[in-house]
DNA sequence: CGGAATCCCCCACGATACTG
DNA sequence: CAGTATCGTGGGGGATTCCG
């Protein structure tokens, strides 16, 4: 809810499709477009936080899925889990330097997204409305 | 300036996460994370283009998938189906100005990606070695 | 040529329960 | 507290067939 003042360049610039690796590409979207990794991405990368506070954060997710999810973004190096020998248990995930990035990079698609959030909603109407 | 190049800057920047609005993004997410639509995206920027071309050039597509996803990316307004009442006929799907300034956006995560490929593939190395 | 209809499979995900 | 284990489901996607 919180969509800040991205600055993002609002003219169309002229762009050459030919320098986008498609594969490329799509091992991005594979990593994220899970249900729940950009969540906890976006929590991990405010800090080290705790399994139960992502439990809690990330809204609507399960203690099963969290787990799956966070074991993922371990095994491509974009989140740290460290263990502390407590009793309890305690166990924090944070974010690497390269899952920072990889928010940063977001921020053009959430620019997109924002802009273009109603002509998108827009034209669903207009299709549903002649077809279904 | 911003995003038309691919030559993103190197230095991470420390970027702002809560300026990231999660359920946004993954509206963008969700609309191209679909095994084929970035590629016919690709595609249909360039120019207008047929069925059949796409249904060669997109590799490993079958015709279902090539119509539902065509399907779907015309509702959400990003491309254009124009249809030749000739005989045979003839259907032409173009890019729309909106799907355009997408790929643009998607600059920012190939860069990303181009950066870390690397590194995220060491990491599984890693990860896979100790555990797994 | 450009689809639509049908059948099937797989796996991401949810719900629930148990544990060191 | 921070997980596993197990079962069940939905829908994304493949293969094939039919149609104007």
């Amino acid at each position: 809810m919180s969509q800040g003042n991205i600055d993002v360049p609002v003219q169309a610039v002229e762009v050459d499709p030919e320098k986008l690796d498609v594969c490329t590409v799509l091992e991005v979207i594979n990593r994220i477009s899970g249900k729940w990794a950009i969540g906890i991405l976006l929590e991990a990368t405010r800090g080290p936080v705790r399994f139960t506070e992502l439990e809690r954060s990330v809204e609507g997710i399960s203690r099963r899925m969290l787990t799956l999810t966070l074991r993922n973004l371990e095994r491509d190096g974009l989140l740290v889990r460290t263990v502390y020998p407590t009793v309890p248990p305690r166990v924090e995930y944070e974010a690497t330097p390269m899952a920072k990035e990889l928010y940063q990079s977001l921020n053009g698609l959430l620019g997109w997204a924002e802009r273009h959030r109603d002509e998108i909603a827009a034209a669903r109407v207009v299709y549903d409305a002649q077809a279904g």
